[in-house]
DNA sequence: ACATGTGTAGACCAATCGGTCCAATGGGGC
DNA sequence: GCCCCATTGGACCGATTGGTCTACACATGT
């Protein structure tokens, strides 16, 4: 296995597993037996160990779900039409695998507080999501564009966690109905 | 320590570990130390090991927050403006400490998938949640109050996760004007 | 004074934790 | 053919994990 593969290969695992267990509901062993590789090339390219690696999968993982967003929003002709979009394709995303898996962030939240490295990482992905979401409401011209994207951010968040903690997408299609509803 | 005292001290020491380093982040080493109990009264009191008094740490706290939202509705005249206080009321007791909890349920969640016992609390407070903020919509006439009601929940469970993300109360507050202004 | 039983105190256990260290490997440049 | 260095493979470490088990303290009823 070439270095970068490697490197991808522990990024994505040690993501699912964190997303499905959290941070410290899963061993090292668990994330090297699953990818398939010995302890010496996780700290090959993860000198800082369990911290480092969560910190790359969570921003690994949360450069994925933006950009999944801001494709939903492509399409779009208003930004809560994009919004819907945007939530009916993270459920369809969600509902692939046979267990809905948490968000990435949140996986990580509560091993953060001492963790600097992770600290970064989490507020990182946060600032950089709601700031994506502001752009796609200043690309259609949306009333309170800042306001409108930390509002669906949030309403984004509570639903993904119901949708975790129920095992079912329909939190997510339910957001999507109320935004086309017109609450919001 | 009569017997009453110990079991409530467990409970109480736990949810707020819990709560601070989710369920997989703290040993039944740190419960004890903290609360000042050997091993043995853990067993006693609670046979079942970490997941039970998980899961009564789990029943306790959601009860105690539902029991402080329901307290904000009293003196409401309407639905939203109940909404409003319980988002303020919240914000006020999460920053009375230094570190801003994470919601009690949130902190179990991800241990849940495999330990029915806490699976089980986990749907029974998230269910008595809604099923509360629906008493209060219907109380107060709102229009759709089921659909109200869990649309409020899900917004609260974001802003307190991005609250306890970014430590600080700002998102709930933001929350409670959100709803003042009459948007959802 | 004695028996009873609820709780407490903590030693002890195998298993697992994150992390360290070094020997072996193997492909690319000379 | 040879060397070199990036990378892998995995043994090993002390600390900590959740859990079990037994001895004992003490309040109460007789």
């Amino acid at each position: 296995m070439t270095a970068p593969d490697t490197r991808i290969t522990l990024i994505k695992t040690a993501s699912r597993l964190f997303r499905r267990k959290g941070y410290s509901g899963v061993g090292l062993t668990e994330i090297l037996t699953e990818a398939g590789l010995p302890k010496g090339s996780l700290y090959y390219h993860f000198p800082g160990g369990k911290p480092e690696l969560a910190a790359a999968a969570t921003r690994w993982a949360g450069a994925w779900i933006e950009a999944l967003v801001q494709r939903s929003f492509e399409g779009a002709k208003t930004f809560e039409e994009g919004a819907q979009a945007a939530c009916r394709d993270l459920a369809a995303t969600l509902a692939q695998v046979d267990h809905i898996e948490a968000c990435p962030v949140l996986s990580v939240l509560q091993a953060a507080s001492d963790t600097p490295l992770l600290q970064e990482a989490v507020q990182e992905v946060y600032d950089s999501w709601t700031k994506g979401l502001a752009r796609e409401a200043r690309r259609f011209n949306r009333a309170e564009p800042d306001a409108a994207a930390y509002a669906l951010h949030i309403r984004l968040q509570g639903a993904w966690v119901m949708a975790y903690a129920q095992q079912s997408q329909q939190p997510l299609l339910r957001l999507a109905d109320e935004i086309g509803a017109g609450i919001g």
